[in-house]
Formats: C-alpha cells, structure tokens, sequence
DNA sequence: AATTGACGGTTACCTTTGCAACTAATTTTG
DNA sequence: CAAAATTAGTTGCAAAGGTAACCGTCAATT
C-alpha cells in the first residue's frame, strides 16, 4: 500500500505556489488597471522588446496564439498598442505599445519589481537557493 | 526607464513552472486514465485520508468548493468514488473511493512518485535547496 | 420553538481557455 | 509558374472555471 501525500508533491506544491503568487501580482497591477494576466504579459513583452508580432510575444511569454490574439485586442480597444502591417511579410502584423500603452507599463514595472523584491526577502537565505533551482528546472524542461 | 526582463520575473516563472511541471505530470494518469487535475486532486486526497466531507477535500488540495463539487460527481459517473449522508450532520456528505477508485489510485501513485523522484534527480544538487524553497516559500504564503 | 445567521453543497450564469477549422499570405516543390 | 504545404493570425465551438444565488440543515439567540 503505496503513499503519496498530496500537500508534499512536488508538482503540486509548484502549481499552487505558481498560481499563488501570480494571483497575488495581479493584484497590484489589477489594483490600477483592470488586467488580465495573458494582458499583462503581452503589455511586458511589448514594453521589454518594443515591436514585434504576435507570434513571437506568444514564444517569449509561453502562450498559446489564440490567447495572444485576444490579449492583443483587448489592448488595443484600450489604446495601449497599436498594430501596422509588416512590409517584408504581411500576414504579419507588428506590434507596439502606445505612448498610453507605455505610460501605464512604466507605471506598472516599478511595482512589480517591488513587489518580487519584497518577496525575495521574505525568503531570506532561500532567495538565491531557489532562483538557482528555478534556473535548475527551467534547464531541464527546456524552457530557459 | 525602468527595465523588466519577464524571463527573469518571479511571479511569472513561478506560474509558468508550476504548469508545465504539473501539466506534465498530468500525462503520466492522463495516458492510463483520462483524468483532470481537479480530479486526480479529489483521488488523491481521498487515498490519503480515506472518507471525508467535500469541503475538507477542497481544503486540503486547495480546491474551489464548486471545482472539487464537479470533481466529485465525475469521479463518482466513473464509479470511483460514493457518497453517504454524515449521521452527525445531514448537510454533509461523507466520500470515499470505491473499490475500483482504489484500484486506479493504487495504480497512479507510484508512477507519480516515480516522476517526482525523476524530477528531483535532474536537479542534482539543487533538489533539497528547491525543497528547501518552497517550505520558505509556502510558510511565508501561509499555505502550509 | 421561532427567527436569524452560518454552513455544506449544488447549480445557473458568465467569462476564460484550448482546439480545430478557417483566411490570407508566403514558401516550397515538381 | 502552378499546386501543395506552411505560416501568422482569427474565430466558432465546447469544455472548464469562478461568482453569486440558492437549497436544505444546523446552531445561536430570543
């Protein structure tokens, strides 16, 4: 008689915790804006990168096209980004923040790097050890 | 011009680990068992304890009381699992796994036990600090 | 014991998501 | 260069999730 317990399984207590604290950053940033998550995502890829398409925000931030394609319209029914047809390619379209768009991901970063900070003190000597394990993991599952 | 790089970003690694690993691990049941996650959560939580009320359920797996009510009632369509009123209390329903659902949690956990003891080795060193981790991490969460 | 409030659990409704099929543009192949 | 295969992105549909309202039971207050 085999025995797992559930609150001490590892990709359990990953997904909790995942979930946990993105929940929680969220909430900052929902706190101003009204921000979904994939939102936010293609808002960080835009604001880190400047242009570029849809595909390639959906390669960086590991979401699926039609959830970047709904992100996108959503941000852009806001102002935040604008669209323009790529000349090379044109099934391509590249993407850009606003000076709207721009503004509240300027206002946004500040917060969330407070926000990781905080989070990383609170582990205190665990900090370093965990981000070296994330680099571990992300290794091993190829998603570095 | 602050700078946010959203590969190095906490929250985000978090929930991008955190699915993908338990994604992952959801193909090893999903292969003998279509099982979803709620599911498999409700199974496990009941191999481990045995009877118990479905608000405990969605406690300990930390669970909505409407997904682990879903769960619940495809778990028992499959015949894994049934109900009977509590004597103490007629608002609530005692579960517990069939024979059958017995059978299929036997079954599951040790290959899950055999993929976390995988994912463990492939971090080599960084195993317990990752453990180590997420013990901070839960304990300052206060979801321990 | 009657009212009030809390609790376990389910369901209706709405939002979010993923898959598959689709359009339009581009590249590849014969 | 025409047909076939591939790619960027969107959309229809069905599954999955959360919120809030609800039902029946229990506990507390009166």
């Amino acid at each position: 008689m085999t025995k797992l317990a559930l609150e001490h399984f590892l990709p359990y207590r990953l997904a909790r915790i995942g979930t946990v604290v993105s929940q929680e950053f969220r909430e900052i940033y929902g706190h101003d804006y009204d921000l979904t998550i994939p939102e936010w995502r293609v808002l960080a890829t835009l604001g880190q990168f400047g242009e570029m398409g849809a595909k390639a925000i959906g390669r960086h931030s590991f979401m699926h096209k039609t959830k970047v394609s709904r992100a996108v319209r959503a941000l852009e029914e806001r102002r935040w980004l604008k669209r323009r047809e790529s000349l090379e390619d044109r099934r391509e379209e590249v993407l850009a923040l606003t000076p709207q768009g721009l503004a509240a991901y300027e206002n946004i970063v500040p917060s969330a790097l407070a926000y990781e900070e905080k989070l990383l003190q609170s582990l205190g000597v665990h900090a370093q050890a965990l981000l070296d394990a994330l680099d571990a993991l992300e290794r091993v599952k190829k998603m570095g």
